[in-house]
DNA sequence: AGATTGATCCAT
DNA sequence: TGGATCAATCTG
């Protein structure tokens, strides 16, 4: 992995379409500074939320204090609790008004210069970067506290997979539509036997 | 496959 | 105000 300087992704990147905005934060990076210490993640897997016609969008049943960071302007944070135990970090994407997102469920954690952990999974990802409900709304272009960079890694369309969100079946058609995107190389090894669902 | 855990939303 | 639901994860 290249070590640029890396420029905060602005508000612009985020002002976009969600299924852009989605594929193309594949291979931009979470940076992560809090007291403790600072760290980075490339970003491997990712889901687009699109908007308010979108079942499995949190704002497609109106805007409620929860949501209405999703009507907000781009680059937002919307970080919420789920199942009582953990977090999920999004980005807000589009113009004020219209409600999307999209959620960073894997990233590869880099201390250099040990190899790349990968943390699969929106929770550990949280868990990871000590990602609360507290950094709901934080401005990610601001580079205060938590922010995204762009540190020069190309990523062509071969590098990029798509799949079915997980865990949005009660959406109807919406479930099948292939708004998650995935780093190739950090494709999860297909279990020969058992039961991996979902 | 089942347990966990609490904020949120809406119907009662 | 109660109860169902939930962009998940861990242990069997």
């Amino acid at each position: 992995m290249t070590q640029q300087p890396g420029k905060i992704l602005p508000r612009s990147f985020f002002n976009r379409s969600t299924l852009k905005v989605a594929r193309d934060l594949i291979g931009k990076y979470v940076l992560r500074r809090t007291e403790h210490g600072a760290m980075a993640g490339l970003i491997v897997e990712v889901e687009a939320y699109v908007g308010p016609h979108d079942l499995a969008c949190h704002a497609s049943r109106g805007r409620t204090q929860r949501t209405d960071v999703l009507f907000g302007p781009p680059g937002l944070a919307y970080v919420y609790l789920i199942y009582g135990m953990y977090h999920c970090l999004n980005v807000v994407t589009e113009r004020e008004g219209f409600p999307a997102a999209v959620l960073i469920r894997a990233v590869a954690h880099c201390k250099p210069p040990a190899v790349p952990v990968l943390i699969d999974g929106p929770g550990r990802v949280c868990r990871s970067f000590d990602i609360d409900r507290t950094l709901n709304r934080l401005d990610l272009t601001l580079g205060e506290g938590l922010w995204m960079e762009d540190r020069g890694e190309r990523i062509t369309e071969a590098d990029v997979l798509t799949a079915p969100r997980i865990g949005v079946d009660y959406a109807g058609e919406w479930a099948s539509k292939p708004f998650r995107f995935r780093l190739a190389r950090f494709t999860r090894q297909a279990k020969q036997k058992g039961t991996s669902k979902r």
